[in-house]
DNA sequence: GGTGCGATTGCA
DNA sequence: GCAATCGCACCA
């Protein structure tokens, strides 16, 4: 089944709300040659405004985070450890400095794509798409899908955000219950 | 201009 | 348990 990409008024909305709604929907990819890459999403993190000790928006805008302080709906994609890249799609209104990061979908091939990096490599994502828009259907987007029931939502805390103080306890991970591309990253509090 | 480290992963 | 690997935030 096919629909059309969510818009902005999916994402310009609360965090948290988006982060929620985004677990059970396509996130779609679409290459150079044409080939379309689709998966659902089973894992994503919510970080949100320049409070969160946890976000890379605690110290204000900078040229790699700059993306967040955009309107909802755009992709912000920045490379960590020097090797992997990690996807995120921005929320809320302009200069609410918000995002998603993307952490685990069910891959096209089935391999799943379990983990921020594995995912990007999986969709071909890497920084030649950061500030790219998830509206219009170009090269990434999200079309809704069957939801996932309230019962089969688990929130822990987001994983590899120690660092955060009382922020790297807030359980703003959203998985899927039991499924199996959900990555085992450890949070420790 | 120099330095330290990270929203991770794969291999020992 | 730990190395790989580099952009960039931060300090001087």
């Amino acid at each position: 089944m096919r629909s059309r990409p969510l818009g902005a008024a999916f994402y310009r909305r609360p965090v948290l709300a988006v982060a929620r709604d985004l677990l059970g929907a396509t996130l779609c990819r679409r290459l150079g040659d044409g080939t379309i890459l689709r998966g659902r999403l089973v894992e994503v993190e919510a970080y949100g405004g320049e409070e969160d000790l946890a976000s890379h928006a605690r110290f204000g805008p900078t040229k790699r985070n700059r993306r967040m302080w955009e309107p909802g709906g755009l992709a912000y994609v920045y490379l960590v450890y020097g090797m992997h890249h990690c996807l995120n799609v921005v929320t809320g209104a302009r200069d609410e400095p918000q995002a998603i990061l993307l952490r685990a979908a069910e891959a096209p091939n089935d391999a799943p794509a379990s983990g921020p990096g594995r995912l990007t490599r999986a969709f071909a994502v890497d920084r030649a798409l950061d500030g790219a828009s998830f509206l219009h259907g170009e090269a990434l987007w999200v079309e809704a899908a069957e939801p996932i029931p309230d019962r089969a939502v688990v929130r822990t805390p987001r994983i590899g955000v120690a660092y955060a103080g009382t922020w790297a306890a807030k359980r703003w991970r959203f998985t899927v219950r039991g499924h199996p591309a959900v990555s085992r990253g450890t949070f420790r509090l």
